[in-house]
DNA sequence: AAGAGAGACAACCGCTGTAGA
DNA sequence: GTCTACAGCGGTTGTCTCTCT
């Protein structure tokens, strides 16, 4: 259903690149009248641009501050591990990647890493026991293929035991062992089995003082969910992935530094 | 040199969420 | 509560460039 206003008067605006001559006009519309309230500009400036276009172009290509250029290994290998853990939330792995856009990350992604990833995992596959390729399953039976999945599948939420957020003490315990059996299950509160509160990644990936930007994603459990700070990184996934296959539970612990994989 | 195919990336589209009237 | 406009997101498409034959 095409919402009224979105692209009205579509006969009326322009498609396809932009021209110079279009580009500043939108700079000069921002530097005047700041971000925001794009639908106006036309009317304002009489450019012949939809307002989502040309907060598109802005935000994606004219904007100051946006770093151009290719993509380095490190922001490579952070673009991989964030997805592995947000799956295709392509503005949240933007915002950890400054200077880069979401649609950048993305065309980087479609166009490159996806495969690189698939073949890194290819790889890996060929490399275990025919035994041990079969696609594991969550608490639910969905099938899980973390290198595969390009949907959040595994661990866009995390599961701790409300004991052990309201025991500060009883640190050790935060997964349930139910989940410890399979921390890719994402299990909904109220499930009958969800002993535990459920929470979104995202809103456990706040900037965390003393941590190195590219360190991978270091968060903190926010301080309402506990008094505990459990520091993980966003290798956790992996990592509990490989032992989770290789049956040797990872013992979570109070203040543990996760291994990168 | 020319055409085909692949890759890269800019831009568009459909949708959801939200604020304000 | 409803409607409208707008911001924002993610999927998809279109177009340009490069490489290969």
């Amino acid at each position: 259903m095409k919402r009224k206003g979105a692209y009205e008067n579509q006969e009326a605006v322009n498609r396809g690149p932009w021209s110079a001559e279009e580009d500043q006009i939108l700079i000069n519309y921002v530097h005047l009248h700041g971000e925001g309230k794009w639908g106006q500009i036309s009317r304002r400036t009489g450019l012949k641009r939809g307002g989502k276009s040309c907060r598109l172009r802005w935000l994606n290509y004219l904007k100051p501050d946006i770093k151009r250029g290719n993509i380095s290994s490190d922001e490579e290998d952070l673009i991989i591990r964030l997805h592995s853990l947000l799956g295709n939330r392509w503005s949240l792995i933007a915002g950890r990647l400054p200077g880069r856009t979401d649609n950048e990350i993305k065309n980087y992604w479609n166009t490159y890493l996806r495969k690189k990833v698939e073949e890194k995992h290819n790889d890996n596959n060929n490399n275990i026991p025919v035994e041990l390729r079969m696609e594991s399953s969550n608490a639910f039976g969905i099938a899980i293929d973390p290198a595969k999945s390009s949907e959040a599948v595994m661990c866009t939420e995390v599961m701790m035991a409300t004991e052990a957020v309201n025991d500060s003490v009883n640190t050790k315990n935060l997964m349930s062992t139910n989940y410890i059996e399979n921390p890719f299950a994402s299990v909904p509160a109220d499930h009958p089995e969800g002993l535990g509160k459920q929470f979104d990644l995202s809103e456990l990936l706040m900037p965390q003082e003393g941590c190195d930007f590219n360190g991978y994603a270091c968060v903190e459990i926010p301080p309402h969910f506990g008094e505990h700070s459990c520091r993980v990184n966003d290798a956790m996934c992996e990592t509990w992935y490989d032992d989770w296959k290789n049956e040797d539970y990872f013992p979570l612990d109070y203040d543990m530094d996760f291994p990168l994989f």
